[in-house]
RNA sequence: GCCCGGGUGGUGGAAAGGCAGACACGGCCGCCUUAAAAGCGGCUGCCGCAAGGCGUGCGGGUUCGAAUCCCGCCUCGGGCACCA
């Protein structure tokens, strides 16, 4: 029998004779959950008041309170519904916000559903289910799940992603991206309207210098879309043909595959949405400083954002003999322009655009074979070993230990400081899609140039004098300039260190036109089109000039047409020259479309690619805010009173505003909070909102992990079917492995939250679940543990109930003085807790206090006692607390009664026990009052520990008021 | 390789320079029961009959006092990885 079924049975002989008729048990915890879930929904009492619009609600018990913010990240509602794992976060901040809400706040905590994606459409594509009705269905189970554990949310406030109604506020926003630029001067997105005014009154130059009138209609509109946020590009993309559809260099794996089904990328030219994110790096970077979130999520970010500061410097080519007169510019980006005078070389990218052009038609005077290759002319080796860098894989790459290699492009170039002149080679360990695709090469004090120095042969001049003890290769550390100097140039940089030496390089370069400071980063913008038909359409279409039309708000929202064949073409997974072809290409009938757009009825072609599953998630903690709103995303005063910047008193940086407190696996440090904080920023640019970051406070839940046996031909077996003896596992008698990760269906070890209410309760495994450890730490899943927290509600219960009447037993007397004082302390810690999010240390301290009551019970519980235990056990066993509440005589709901307050007297001990160490070990205690005397104090200290001391002069005594005496002889 | 986190009883964990192991699981003993289960009570870091000794990954240091602070290692987990 398994763990749950035994648990099961166990509750199932509750109905016998001999368990008392009124015990608190699962099926009892059934009932009473039931009763409360229902009263809580005919109550609305998890209804949260609006200060504005139709969820306003002046007579609600916190509509003029402080407000808190309560957020989770929302689920994708798999088939598979959900494990034990899922809902921790959940239930976590479920009990802060029940606790917040007595405590005081207005407290919004919500939940809905992404629901747009992949599972669903490949489900459709299998079974013809069209995805909204798997989709649906899921989300329901979703909300029974949920609601059967007693989660408080708001309900008026849940949606799904896929809602027609909540996916035209996702157009209205793309629509807002695509009608915005960012201006750089002011660092922040505009209106596009104000970018054509600027080009029409002549105060920005057209891109090939014409007059504004002298551009054509068609010729405008190509350079405003060259400016939009969102806009259209045929750069080089993630072409994944087993998918059939792009993806973002986020859903790439570094070994190059799809994070998704593990199928090959490609690079591939196509034509695609982009978001210009990139525009908004210094602000993703900076704003994370002013953010309480884990320092890894922030580091992960920045990492992500990768910005580098250095300089462009130019270096000329003089054309050899490939026939082109003049000089090409070369330009590179450096972090390091102080190393200039050790540029021995330069590399590019084998796909730079500039290679051709260099590349002469014979080998220069004196190259050196081992610069050639084997080949005849520049030409072949450059042919040859471009054929080479692009049949290597990302994986082949990796695999091959970096170890460099490259060819002479036979063209040399003038390094700007000294005119030295440095060969060009072309080698894969340069980047064509990072800086501009070229760099100096500096081996003194670069690892990697350091290594295609060796490699081929070619000059190391150190320029930053290494510590004496340095035995290494390229020192990368600080010191002092060297061989940094020209007469010729009058550049001068000896003796100085990297950071003057630097500034110098960069003033001088600037001064002489041959370079300037820059910064660049390894953020890309945003591929935002995939060719998928389980997705948000575009409101964009095209006309007969091929240019996009952003539709107007009042032909929002734009629906997915109903189709039969929901699949992209997907193709070979190796097939790297096919191309994508969208599902809703096929449905001809709603992508050709007469609309009138302000010039009579014509014909237009709808955008046929879908967005990204990310764009459903990258506002909706917004809508939350104001979900009923017809005429816009969020309505200002609710976004203001939720979300908008607290007074910082003068602080040195304002207030971001935002969420007071979001709650999510770390997975999502990247991609999900990157793009969510982008689009937010456009929207605060915008004038839409007026908090500048969504989440001003992030914590990364835990993950709750189990335990999965194989038996001896590596099948897994059903863990609660195993056994343990002797530190070993049994399946029947065979013996198994353990090993130890996630919950999955495959690995046969799911438990589910359904399983554990109806063998213990919700309540039951709130608990459990809460005082597993601390929130943000994983932990293995221990069902047969759960018994504990079972074990704790049934001895609260019987503090109030008799277990054989079913009489209310509560008694009126006051409780003695040492149980008053406990009382005490555990309300001043458990609002500490709870204020820190340290449920499991609430609940051990809630514990604890049961107990005691328990042992000085005389009959029935005290009420004194009882009455402040069931109210802060509310926020943990809500069902359980209601229960008891209204049994111990109380009408309607706790959910809005104070939280207990200490009595600050009582937590001021009369007398204080001290230990009394001598050299560092108790020896012995000590009781004194707690006002007496230090000499006091230590002298009732030394005689204690007479015995110990055994009259030797004490060579220190050290007395710690409130804490201990420490003896040193 | 670089950057973050961790390492405490049989297990999950507690202890924010001051009594290491709160609370819970498990285990052992007992009560109740014809019996079992459930429930309740006691004990439970390790060594030792005991007195006592030893104990927070390892080695050093600071301090009257270190799981906690510092230095050097070991180890597990996560992130990044030719990003110029």
């Amino acid at each position: 029998m398994s763990e749950v079924a035994a648990a099961r049975a166990g509750v199932d002989a509750g109905g016998g004779a001999d368990i008392p008729p009124h015990r608190y048990t699962a099926a009892m915890a059934g009932t009473i959950e039931a009763r409360w879930q229902n009263s809580w929904a005919e109550q609305g009492t998890a209804h949260t008041p609006n200060p504005d619009g139709p969820l306003a609600d002046p007579d609600h018990p916190r509509a003029d309170a402080p407000k808190l913010y309560v957020l989770d990240m929302f689920p994708y509602p798999s088939g598979a519904g959900l494990h034990v794992g899922h809902p921790l976060g959940y239930i976590g901040t479920d009990c802060y916000s029940r606790y917040q809400r007595m405590a005081g706040f207005n407290v919004l905590h919500p939940m809905s559903f992404d629901a747009f994606g992949l599972p669903a459409e490949q489900y459709a594509v299998q079974t013809g289910t069209h995805p909204r009705v798997t989709t649906e269905a899921n989300v329901e189970r979703y909300r029974t799940q949920l609601r059967r554990l007693g989660l408080a949310h708001d309900e008026r406030r849940s949606f799904a992603t896929t809602d027609v109604d909540y996916y035209r506020w996702t157009q209205w926003i793309f629509l807002r991206v695509f009608n915005a630029w960012f201006d750089d001067r002011r660092g922040a997105a505009r209106p596009i309207a104000e970018l054509s005014a600027e080009f029409a009154g002549g105060r920005r130059p057209t891109p090939d210098g014409r007059a504004w009138a002298d551009l054509s209609d068609v010729e405008r509109r190509a350079v405003i879309n060259d400016h939009r946020l969102a806009y259209i590009s045929e750069a080089p993309v993630n072409w994944c043909p087993g998918l059939g559809t792009v993806l973002a260099n986020e859903e790439v794996t570094a070994d190059g595959r799809s994070e998704r089904g593990n199928f090959p990328v490609f690079k591939r030219n196509l034509r695609q949405w982009m978001m210009r994110i990139t525009a908004y790096g210094d602000r993703l970077l900076d704003d994370l400083e002013g953010l309480d979130w884990p320092e890894q999520v922030k580091a992960m970010q920045r990492n992500w954002i990768g910005r580098s500061t250095g300089a462009h410097v130019d270096f000329l080519s003089s054309a050899t003999d490939s026939g082109l007169a003049g000089e090409v510019r070369i330009s590179v980006f450096t972090t390091r322009p102080d190393t200039l005078f050790g540029a021995t070389y330069m590399v590019l990218a084998p796909e730079h655009a500039l290679v051709e052009r260099l590349t002469p038609q014979a080998w220069p005077e004196g190259t050196r074979p081992a610069w050639r290759g084997e080949h005849a002319t520049p030409g072949e080796a450059v042919a040859a070993y471009r054929r080479f860098a692009a049949g290597r894989t990302e994986t082949e790459r990796q695999a091959e230990t970096r170890e460099k290699t490259g060819v002479f492009t036979g063209a040399y170039a003038t390094n700007p400081v000294n005119g030295a002149q440095i060969p060009i080679f072309i080698a894969d360990y340069v980047l064509a899609g990072y800086g501009t695709g070229a760099i100096m090469a500096v081996p003194a004090e670069d690892e990697r140039d350091w290594a295609f120095a060796e490699a081929l042969d070619l000059p190391i001049i150190r320029t930053v004098q290494p510590p004496a003890d340095f035995d290494g290769t390229a020192y990368t550390g600080d010191g002092p300039s060297i061989n940094s100097s020209s007469s010729e140039t009058g550049l001068d940089l000896d003796g100085l260190h990297i950071a003057e030496s630097k500034a110098k390089a960069i003033t001088w370069l600037e001064s002489r036109g041959a370079g300037a400071g820059a910064v660049t980063y390894r953020l890309r913008d945003w591929l935002f089109s995939r060719q998928r038909y389980w997705g948000e359409p575009f409101p964009i279409v095209y006309d007969d000039a091929g240019l996009p039309i952003a539709l107007p708000e009042t032909m929002l929202p734009v629906e997915l047409p109903d189709i039969d064949d929901f699949s992209p073409r997907t193709f070979d997974s190796d097939d790297a020259g096919s191309s994508p072809e969208t599902p809703l290409s096929r449905a001809k009938d709603w992508m050709e479309v007469t609309l009138d757009l302000g010039d009579g009825p014509r014909t237009y072609r709808r955008e046929t690619n879908t967005m990204p599953q990310w764009a459903g998630s990258c506002w909706y903690e917004l809508r939350y805010l104001d979900p009923t709103n017809d005429t816009t995303a969020v309505g200002a005063a609710n976004e203001q009173y939720w979300m908008g910047p607290r007074e910082t008193g003068g602080g040195v940086r304002p207030d971001s505003g935002g969420v007071d407190l979001y709650v999510g696996g770390v997975e999502h440090a990247v991609l999900h909070l990157l793009y969510a904080r982008f689009w937010h920023k456009v929207l605060y640019d915008l004038g839409h909102l007026s908090s500048s970051e969504p989440f001003r406070r992030l914590y990364n839940q835990g993950y709750i992990q189990a335990y999965a046996y194989k038996d001896q031909r590596g099948r897994y077996v059903q863990a609660d079917e195993v056994v343990e003896r002797d530190g070993r596992w049994f399946h029947g008698d065979a013996e198994v492995t353990r090993e130890y990760g996630k919950m999955g269906k495959s690995l046969r070890n799911v438990v589910t939250p359904d399983e554990m209410c109806e063998a213990y309760g919700a309540d039951t495994f709130r608990v459990y679940e809460m005082s597993m450890g601390p929130l943000d730490v994983s932990r293995p899943w221990e069902t047969r543990a759960v018994v504990g927290a079972q074990r704790f509600l049934q001895r609260v219960w019987r503090l109030v109930v008799n277990e054989h009447t079913g009489a209310t037993e509560v008694v009126d007397t006051p409780t003695d003085a040492a149980t008053r004082k406990l009382l005490h302390q555990v309300i001043a810690g458990v609002r500490e807790d709870l204020d820190d999010l340290r449920l499991n240390t609430a609940v051990a301290k809630l514990i604890e206090l049961t107990n005691r009551a328990t042992a000085v019970r005389d009959g029935g519980g005290c009420r004194e006692v009882v009455e402040p235990l069931v109210l802060m056990l509310a926020p943990f066993a809500p069902h359980l607390a209601e229960e008891l509440w209204q049994r111990l005589g109380h009408r309607g709901s706790l959910a809005y009664v104070d939280f207990p307050v200490a009595d600050p007297a009582l937590l001021v001990a009369a007398s204080i026990t001290y230990p009394v160490q001598v050299n560092g070990k108790v020896r012995a205690r000590i009781e004194v009052p707690a006002d007496a005397a230090e000499s006091t104090v230590r002298s009732a200290a030394l005689a204690a520990v007479a015995a110990q001391v055994a009259g030797r002069e004490p060579r220190k005594v050290i007395v710690v008021p409130g804490r201990l005496v420490s003896v040193v002889v």
